[in-house]
DNA sequence: CAGTCTATATTTAGCGT
DNA sequence: CACGCTAAATATAGACT
């Protein structure tokens, strides 16, 4: 008799024995990075994947090496100058820890916001109260409902810009065709030169979605394809 | 004798013949697509792809349009009560062609690292001269290099945390399963409520990379997997 | 869990239309 | 170019280690 019953035939429907999900996830993800990597040296073309795994766990492909960049503010301390062109990097951190992260952006955001005096009722509202955190905390209620409204979505609007923008830039640099499983960590942080990794995977609990099969573990990551995690 | 040599085996090497890149490179995304659709539909996982073929067009697949959003500022001008909670948009679009976009993000950067007062040096910096393009438009030379290097430095480094955050909001929101290929033009532009499209695909030419062979359309784009444009 | 093994389900190169 | 066809190349579900 046969020693398998081979590969079986499955409908495309959520995965519900949760020890299935799991080894299947982590295969179709190696399999799908695989296909992206051959994506970007058959073509020459330039890929970026980003994707959450069921338990909220973070992993990504590209052709820059994400997770070092964050590994760098999250763990040390020592400034970098493994850098292309001589850049000095590694002066920030002090405040940036994955967390600070966020509340920058949301900084980033309102300084934007308010750079752009889209409108004196934006002014406004900065007068009658320290604006800034509202339309991230979800609570409008403090203030008037209607402007309140107005100004969350002109932010809301920015902020898909900035979002849409980092995507181009993340992409916009060319790079060479590095082994798939070549995963060596590149001294190329990010988009300055073509010198860059094509693989990186990073797992990292989600600030914004605290799964509860997860005990917040900060970032257990490794960055190697061979032994991808799946979480 | 057979009819077809049937599949071929190649290396894995960037194709030469331009012929059967392209077709190559089509029939490769569409692949790509495909399993990252059945990754999440499978896993419950949420996947965003961003890439730009060889000649330089962008796609992208993702919970989110991303194209809808740049469309909106591009094309029209026409306030868009078709949000998410019934915010109201589209007010801002006045200032957002694409490449305003660039800029704005620029302004952004600038704006964090002025915000940022990382150092008294950056003052001084900034008194000396109009600081803020430098970094972006790679003349250094009219000032003191080291300052600047330094400056630029620092300015990269923000520039990747915002890149990083903003990769990590974009696909924070959970999404359900649509079909595949049920490309039905949502209204839900962006990350608030879970109602999204799974697929996006934008075709248009990238600004920052000119490619010789495109002449500048800025953005020939069709939303649909069923037809997908390779270019 | 991550890696192996088997037998099958899928994908896709090379050619036509 | 976007599809259709065919046969060989791959990816993988299930079971095991």
């Amino acid at each position: 008799m046969r020693k398998t019953k081979g590969r079986q035939k499955t409908k495309m429907v959520k995965i519900e024995k949760e020890k299935n999900l799991q080894v299947t996830f982590c295969k179709r993800k190696n399999g799908l990075f695989k296909k992206a990597n051959e994506l970007c040296t058959l073509c020459n073309a330039r890929v970026a994947i980003i994707l959450f795994s069921p338990s909220g766990k973070i992993c990504s492909f590209g052709h820059t090496k994400v997770e070092t960049i964050i590994d760098r503010f999250e763990k040390t301390d020592h400034p970098d100058n493994n850098t292309q062109r001589n850049m000095q990097l590694g002066e920030i951190h002090q405040n940036s820890t994955i967390r600070g992260l966020n509340n920058r952006l949301t900084e980033v955001m309102n300084n934007l916001e308010s750079e752009q005096k889209t409108s004196e009722e934006l002014k406004k509202l900065r007068k009658k109260s320290k604006l800034p955190e509202i339309w991230l905390k979800e609570s409008i209620g403090g203030l008037h409902l209607g402007q309140a409204k107005e100004f969350k979505g002109k932010l809301e609007n920015l902020k898909k810009q900035v979002i849409y923008e980092a995507f181009k830039i993340f992409l916009a640099t060319p790079f060479p065709h590095p082994g798939f499983y070549g995963g060596s960590s590149s001294n190329a942080p990010f988009g300055v030169d073509g010198n860059v990794n094509a693989f990186d995977n990073h797992n990292m609990a989600l600030p914004s979605h605290p799964n509860p099969n997860e005990s917040g573990n900060e970032h257990p990551h490794d960055g190697l394809p061979p032994q991808p995690r799946s979480d």
